[in-house]
DNA sequence: CCATCATATACGCTAATCCATATATACATA
DNA sequence: TATGTATATATGGATTAGCGTATATGATGG
């Protein structure tokens, strides 16, 4: 699914609300876990897991697994269109997307996010 | 159909591959009527005409009426980050949409486009 | 008026999308 | 191994979206 990325293709992975808040809110943050996703959005698990499903196949999405949790982030190889084209969007609707932003704030008990900062010294 | 473009809905309007063709060919040309887009993306007019409306359901285009043509544009109070999004896809996407342009460039008897240009002087 | 061209809409159908609920998997800790 | 937490997926149903065909509307020129 990697150069699939045509300009209706990647307005359809983000033509539903649920995509559209967790893209902007990964943009804006970088990196975030299945909880906080779903502590700020707040929606059901089930459904969140679905959507960056989703997200994750089309190639908008890249996940990790740390420990128990999993870290989702913008794919490292989305085209420069399309950051541009989530920028241009994050810049001009912060007050849309600033209920998800406070209620992650908010949120207590955030996982450590460790590995990103500290990589193994080998290789 | 004014303020409610939030960023899922611009999104959801631009969903569709033959909605997304005319949004950025007529984002490129400025001005186009039915019958030019239907030859350059060689679909039926029906077809057309009834993702024409949509966009301009939404709020993305605005249309004009000059004798038996109907004109579409980009709709005149466009948010600019929908402006800059739609530039955005376009400039990194010429290639992909180049059989449409080319479709374009090629068809005869291309209606003219008087009204534009030639205002009537009073008011 | 009547015929024609350009455009818009209505109708019936199929396919895709989204959801809630239930269940499965993966990891951590005891 | 057993339990709990985090995440993923399967299932079935309801809604929506898109399509082709047919028809309606609106302007133009006899």
């Amino acid at each position: 699914m990697l150069e699939n990325l045509t300009p209706p293709t990647v307005f359809k992975c983000l033509a539903d609300e649920t995509r559209t808040r967790l893209m902007l809110l990964i943009a804006a943050e970088g990196e975030l876990c299945v909880c906080e996703l779903t502590s700020a959005l707040e929606l059901s698990q089930p459904k969140i897991s679905r959507h960056l499903a989703q997200l994750r196949t089309c190639g908008l999405l890249a996940d990790r697994r740390q420990g128990q949790w999993v870290y989702y982030r913008l794919h490292p190889h989305l085209p420069d269109w399309v950051i541009q084209l989530l920028r241009t969007t994050l810049d001009s609707n912060r007050h849309w997307l600033s209920p998800d932003h406070q209620r992650l704030e908010q949120m207590g008990d955030r996982p450590e996010r460790a590995a990103r900062c500290c990589p193994p010294a080998t290789s």
